[in-house]
This record gives structure tokens, C-alpha cells and sequence, in this order.
DNA sequence: CCAGTGCTGCTACCC
DNA sequence: GCAGCACTGG
């Protein structure tokens, strides 16, 4: 159903529709959280299209692919299926990716050309320091990774570095005289494999734009309308391509948030957000302030924060919505106390007010503290599900089979041939990789010419080496064959099966070894999925190709989630930018930790954390929880924490503070300053006298504490967290087992009906029942 | 060449 | 607390 034009631009406040139909010149938007930024990119488009903009000639660059999924699907609801199906619409990587694709030949590259995502990067640096007989000490990979990585989004290419004096000197102060060797071999491996790293898929788009006149001009010319979201996360080399595809029209909008700008570490640059004017003449600039996600409470909040910042656009964001309720925030002991206050209040939400799991949302600032949160979800059967973290692709035995994959693809793949060549093991060890490895850059081949090529290149190994080198090799050749005939789906069967890595994996009975089984098996499944799925797109084949950029660009939170499931949802801060949950959780604020001790040094990182912070608690429609623990395991020792300062920085009028008197105890002695000074960890702590709602039920620690010593039969109690809900199975001494069948009341008087095998349905006073979980 | 063991470094984030 | 790697003995 087509909507007519008049309804959806009702469907948009002023402030919103203003950017939508400013159709022509430069614009930019900067928008506040909450502030229907998507709403806005999404009925830009469709109203171009509807102006009689040709689909073919708008790019839309958005943060994730997700994001890019369900801005089409809208648009396609608005404008129709089959013409939303033109636009260009994904991330930089997968949009340039594709028109890589198709004008590699331009740069030397074969157009199935690899993707080498972080760690094929780190293997292939880490191998040519080794074959460069560097100190591994000195030159750590994954520093000389990012340094190279730097580079890239700054446009330095090798060329570039060996004519700028400061940058040789820099590395040469810090021991690393070599790196511009490095950078040089590696862009040349990389090159000889056919390999793009991320990098390379923005820096090669710039060398493709600035060498060739005529694709510029070509891009140009179709691309008449480009609109750039999360423009504030955009680093150089983006910024380069996007002002060269839209500096012939200047047909361009960005919208953005100055505020929410977090991804500095990786090269994003904030000046091109706020410079943006003086790079464009005449620049239209829209505000959205008008919050439509949070409370008042959050909202202003989150404004408290932000305040703290010098660097920043002035704007106000502001919300109509209601007060809503304080931000909560508690102190636990620890970390698994932190992950069992949050699993009982999720369980107490859920049951006083009938809450999904997807309501609830739990961040936090590093992948490593989901594990304490886990722990004690599970333990309530709480069904979550993490994002992020190693990915489903970047499995070891996925990899496993995505290298014989890309090594189908594309023969010249160097890291995939390593990866692959001797597992499962069938004799070909390290000293003989090494040994083609040298005989491939001697005679300037690619590691599978140099096999076929062995007795011309006089490859030093013996006969039997030599045989199993060649069987290899055939054995990839003759799965290229196949792949001719077979989808992406067929071959990737076939190949698991014929090499064995389902029965090399068997051999493992562990419940990992298991668990890698079928990983595979839900490698395979994804991958029918995915050539069903090509069958309507006109010109998408299913191929094995297709599904390898798909994969190679993929993002955790790409993986569609189970309409069904319902889950509590855990992720770092940073990987809930743009998500939006009714009650979040974030956790671990703590001195160190949030913000990181790598950031502590200039006032630009500490900026950024708290940008971070203030992008955490924007993502509460309802209400938000904040915790902090005394002590903490980290790189398993266990270590003292102190409060976040971003704690204090949020006007404590919002707050509602639940700090127990009696868990100091849990400071160990040895913090106390042995001068009579306040103990150092507690420099002006949180214990101002804001509108303290103290635990009036001493209890809940206490009991807490019970559970701890008591694990394996949790002694039901009068408590709110205590973890019954209908259909909960309980056992009673007298009357046996049971089912609860409805709660009703609350505090001590919560009582509960539950169904007796034996005596049938009994209402029982929690505060007496002895009720045990089964 | 391979399997088992001990050591190291990590935990800041993502396409 | 763990994964990935290097080293060593068979």
C-alpha cells in the first residue's frame, strides 16, 4: 500500500519535515537522541523518490547494515517494493566493497577480490615481522595492525609515509625503525593475494576517485543525491570519498549528532561534522531537539552530563513526554553481586508489571563483563542473548570453512591457504609453509603458483612433501570446478563433507567440540537461507562470492533475531548506538573501567566517555539503572573500584541513590590511608545527602549473601526478587510439587496460587510458605 | 611432523 | 580467566 504524500509528512513534526522537502544543496542536520534522525533520513528519501528522483541515482551511507535493512523496508512501505529495491543504501564498507567490485580490474585487483578482516590482518603482519626476523617484543603485531590501520583512514599510503620526515622519525623514537617496511610488504602481500583489508575497501575507493577521472565523474553523475547518517563517526577517508562523489551536485545531507560521537579511537574525525559548513557553500542547517524516546528525567539527565563537555554544537534537547521515574543507582560488593541485583530486578520488573525480556536492555563499557551478567541471567532463566563479542563468523571452525571458501574464490588468498593448507592435519607442516612462503617471494608468486610450480622453482622438499602439496592443491581445483555448477549452499556441503572437518571436529566429546559441530551446521543453514533468499533479487545469483562479502561485512547485530525469542538483550555502549530498550541497565561504572584508564590522559578521551556515557543512558525510554561495584575480577584477580566520576555529574536531582551502609565492610583494610586521611578510594564518594531512597529491607543483601553460601536450593523468601512467576515449579514440605498458577499482592502480603499434584490448588502467604525451586 | 604443555598478553570499542 | 602461541619431546 503506497501512502500518499500528504500522510506521511503528517506523520512528521515541523522541525522534521523541514529537512525532508529542502531537497536540493548541502544540508546537514544535527540531531539530538531520541530525535527521529532515522525518521527523517528515511522520508527524505522516500520523498525524493516521489519528486521523481530516480532510485538509481541516491546513496544513502548508514552506520550498519541493519540499519540500512529497515530503512529500505520503510521506504519500501512508502514508495513501493520494487522501486526501493534500486537505492544504494548500506555502510561504506559494503557500499564501496561493491563498487570495488566492479571496477577492480582499474587498480590491479581481481574482482573477487578478499575481504581480510582484523585478524587475517594480524596473522600476515605478524608473519612478516617473523620472516623480516624483527624482535616480536618490539614490533607487536596488533600495535603495528592499528598504526597501519592510522595510515589508511589518514590517506598515508606507503609512498606518502616515506615522504613525511615526522612520521619516520616517530617510529624510529619508539624502536620501530622498520614499520615502514612493514606497511610497504604488507600492502604488497595483501595486493598479491587480491586482499582488501577494511581500510582498503575506503583508501582504495579514494585511490580509485582521485586516479581516474572518469569513474569520479561516472560516480558523480549517477549518485546526484547522497545522504550521509552518523556523520559525526565518519573518518577522514570516508570524508574524502563523500566529498568527492557529491562535489559536482552538492546534492548532499548529513545528519548527525556532535554529542553521540564515540568512534574517535578508530580514526572517526568530529571536525567533519563540525566543519561541515565551511567545506560547503550555502549550507542549510535543520535542528532536531525535540527528544520523542525518554523521560523528562532522562532526557535532562542526560543533558546534565553532556554539560560537562567544552567541545561541543550547542543545542537542547528537550522531550514532552512525561517526569517518569529517578535513575536508580546501586553499589554491590562485587561483580557477580552487580549481575545478581540486575537479573532480580529484571525478574521483578517483569512480574509487577508484566514485562517482556526484550524490554530490557544491559550494557556495558567492555565485552568481558558480560560473563558476571550471564551467570546470574541463567540462573533465573532469564533467556538473554549477547551481542557482539567474537562474532558467529569469526568462529574458529567457521573460518575454518569460510577459508576453503574464499580460497575456492579467489586461489591467490594467502591467509586462507595457510589457515587451511594443513587442517585437518594431512602432513604439510610449518617448516614446509615456510619454505613455500620463501620460494613464493623469491620468484614473485602467489603460495598456490608456487605449488603448481614446485619442480620449476625447485621448492626444497622431499618427494612425499612434494605429493601432498600437489593433492592439495588439486583438491581445491576440483572444487573450483564444482562451484560452477553449485550455489553457495551446495558447495560449502560439499566441501565440509569431502575434506572431513565435521569428522575431525567429532573427535572432540567435549560440549565445545560439540558446540563447534554445529556451528557448522548453522553456517550451513545460513547459508540455504541465504540462497533461497537471492532467488527473487534479479541480479543476485546465490553464489558463493555473494555470500562471502555478505559475511566478511556482517556484524553481530546484522544476524536478524528470532521474531519468537524473547530476550533481555546484552551489548557493549558502544554497540547500542541507535537501539532504543524501555529499561536500561548500565553497569560497572567505575573509575577505570567507565571511563577507561586509556583514557584518562587527554581531555578529548575523557570527552569521549562521557559522549559514551551520555549515549548509554539516552538509550532508556522508561527507566534507567546504574551500578557500581567495590571490587571487581579482572584479568582474574580481583581488584578494588571506585565510583565513576560520570556518576557524579548527573544532577543528583534525577538520581535516586541505594547505597547500603554495610557492604564498606568489603573494603579491605589496606586501602584505609594509614595517615588518618579519608581512604583514598572514596574521594568524595556518592554519599551526598541527595533524596535518599535507602533499601528499606535490609534483608535483600542479606539474602543475597544466603544464596551465595546455599547454591543449590534457593530458599524462597518474602522478598520482591524472589524468582516465582506463573508456571514457576516449586516443591513444599508438606504438599509436594506444585505450579504456580497466579500471584497477587505485594511485599509480605504477596501471596501465591499454585497447584499441588497431590492436595490440587493451594493460596499460600509467601512470607510462610516454605517454598523451594525445582 | 605432531601432540601436549606452559607462557603471554589481553580487555576499549567496530566495519 | 582464557585464548592463542611457542616450545619441546616423542
Amino acid at each position: 500500500m503506497k501512502h500518499s504524500e500528504k500522510t506521511y509528512l503528517d506523520e512528521l513534526n515541523e522541525a522534521q519535515r523541514a529537512p525532508v522537502v529542502h531537497t536540493d544543496g548541502p544540508l546537514i542536520v544535527i540531531a539530538g537522541a531520541g530525535s527521529g534522525k532515522t525518521r527523517v533520513l528515511t522520508y527524505r528519501i522516500a520523498y525524493l523518490m516521489q519528486q521523481g528522483v530516480d532510485a538509481f541515482s541516491i546513496l544513502a551511507l548508514t552506520f550498519t547494515n541493519k540499519a540500512a535493512r529497515e530503512m529500505k523496508s520503510r521506504i519500501a512501505e512508502l514508495v513501493g517494493e520494487s522501486e526501493a529495491k534500486n537505492l544504494w543504501m548500506g555502510t561504506f564498507h559494503s557500499v564501496f566493497a561493491r563498487l570495488l567490485r566492479a571496477e577492480a580490474d582499474k587498480l590491479g585487483f581481481p574482482s573477487n577480490f578478499t575481504i581480510y578482516d582484523t585478524q587475517d590482518s594480524d596473522r600476515l603482519i605478524a608473519a612478516i615481522i617473523k620472516e623480516m626476523g624483527l624482535d616480536k617484543d618490539i614490533y607487536k603485531y596488533k600495535q603495528v595492525r592499528s598504526r597501519i590501520s592510522a595510515f589508511k583512514n589518514s590517506l598515508i599510503t606507503v609512498k606518502a609515509y616515506y615522504n613525511d620526515g615526522d612520521l619516520m622519525e616517530a617510529d624510529a623514537q619508539a624502536r620501530r625503525p622498520k614499520m615502514g617496511e612493514i606497511y610497504r610488504t604488507y600492502v604488497e602481500r595483501c595486493f598479491k593475494a587480491g586482499a582488501m583489508d577494511f581500510d582498503d575497501l575506503l583508501l582504495r575507493t579514494n585511490e580509485l576517485l582521485n586516479r581516474f577521472p572518469e569513474v569520479l565523474a561516472k560516480y558523480q553523475d549517477r549518485f546526484r543525491y547522497l545522504l550521509v547518517d552518523e556523520y559525526q563517526d565518519t573518518n577522514h577517508s570516508q570524508y574524502l570519498i563523500v566529498r568527492a562523489l557529491s562535489d559536482r551536485f552538492q546534492n548532499i545531507c548529513v545528519v548527525g549528532d556532535d554529542a553521540q560521537s564515540i568512534y574517535a579511537f578508530r580514526g572517526a574525525n568530529i571536525n567533519n561534522i563540525l566543519n561541515f559548513q565551511k567545506d560547503y557553500g550555502e549550507v542549510a542547517l535543520y535542528r532536531l531537539e525535540q527528544n520523542y524516546r525518554s523521560t523528562k528525567t532522562i532526557v535532562n539527565a542526560a543533558n546534565s552530563i553532556i554539560n560537562h563537555n567544552q567541545n561541543k554544537i550547542d543545542k537542547v534537547v528537550w522531550t514532552s513526554n512525561d517526569e517518569g521515574e529517578p535513575i536508580k543507582v546501586h553499589r554491590l560488593a562485587t561483580d557477580a553481586e552487580e549481575g545478581r541485583h540486575v537479573a532480580s530486578t529484571i525478574f521483578e520488573y517483569k512480574m509487577q508489571f508484566q514485562k517482556k525480556n526484550s524490554d530490557f536492555a544491559i550494557l556495558y563499557r567492555t565485552n568481558a563483563q558480560s560473563r558476571a551478567m550471564e551467570d546470574a541471567l541463567r540462573k533465573r532463566d532469564i533467556p538473554y542473548r549477547i551481542y557482539g563479542g567474537l562474532s558467529f563468523y569469526q568462529r574458529k571452525e567457521v573460518k575454518d570453512v569460510l577459508a576453503y571458501l574464499r580460497l575456492i574464490v579467489n586461489p591467490k588468498d594467502e591467509e586462507s591457504l595457510k589457515r587451511i593448507i594443513n587442517y585437518p592435519p594431512r602432513g604439510i607442516g610449518q617448516t614446509t609453509v615456510d619454505k613455500l612462503v620463501v620460494a613464493a617471494n623469491q620468484n614473485n608468486l602467489t603460495l598456490m603458483e608456487a605449488i603448481q610450480q614446485a619442480t620449476s622453482i625447485q621448492l626444497p622438499v622431499n618427494a612425499g612433501t612434494l605429493t601432498k602439496l600437489q593433492d592439495f592443491v588439486t583438491l581445491i581445483q576440483r572444487f573450483q570446478i564444482e562451484n560452477e555448477q553449485l550455489n553457495a549452499f551446495e558447495i560449502t556441503d560439499l566441501v565440509t563433507k569431502k575434506v572431513g572437518l565435521v569428522q575431525e571436529l567429532k573427535k572432540d566429546a567435549t560440549p565445545e567440540g560439540i558446540a563447534r559441530i554445529e556451528n557448522i551446521e548453522e553456517l550451513l543453514n545460513g547459508m540455504r537461507d541465504f540462497t533461497e533468499g537471492q532467488t527473487e533479487i534479479v541480479d543476485a545469483t546465490g553464489s558463493l562470492n555473494e555470500f562471502l562479502e555478505d559475511v566478511s561485512l556482517a556484524t553481530d547485530l546484522d544476524k536478524d533475531d528470532d521474531p519468537n525469542s524473547d530476550h533481555v538483550a546484552l551489548m557493549t555502549i558502544h554497540l547500542a548506538k541507535g537501539l532504543e530498550f524501555p529499561y536500561v541497565f548500565i553497569v560497572g561504572l567505575e573509575e577505570d573501567l567507565f571511563p577507561s584508564a586509556m583514557s584518562l590522559n587527554t581531555r578529548s578521551e575523557l570527552e569521549e566517555e562521557r559522549r559514551l556515557f551520555y549515549v548509554a543512558l539516552t538509550r532508556a525510554e522508561k527507566r534507567a539503572f546504574l551500578s557500581y561495584t567495590l571490587s571487581r575480577y579482572r584479568w582474574g584477580k580481583l581488584i578494588d573500584a571506585e565510583p565513576s566520576r560520570f556518576i557524579e555529574e548527573i544532577d543528583s536531582k534525577y538520581l535516586e541513590m541505594h547505597i547500603p551502609k554495610d557492604n564498606y565492610s568489603f573494603k579491605p583494610l589496606m586501602n584505609t590511608d594509614i595517615f588518618g586521611d579519608a581512604p583514598a578510594t572514596f574521594k568524595k564518594p556518592i554519599q551526598k545527602p541527595i533524596k535518599e531512597k535507602l533499601i528499606t529491607q535490609p534483608s535483600q543483601q542479606q539474602l543475597q549473601k544466603l544464596r551465595k553460601l546455599t547454591p543449590v536450593q534457593q530458599q524462597v523468601s518474602d522478598t520482591p526478587d524472589l524468582p516465582l512467576e506463573v508456571g514457576t515449579k516449586v516443591s513444599h514440605d508438606r504438599f509436594g510439587y506444585g505450579v504456580v498458577q497466579s500471584i497477587e499482592g505485594k511485599g509480605s502480603d504477596k501471596k501465591a496460587a499454585i497447584e499441588f499434584s497431590s492436595v490440587g490448588v493451594k493460596k499460600l502467604l509467601l512470607r510462610f510458605a516454605k517454598l523451594t525451586l525445582r
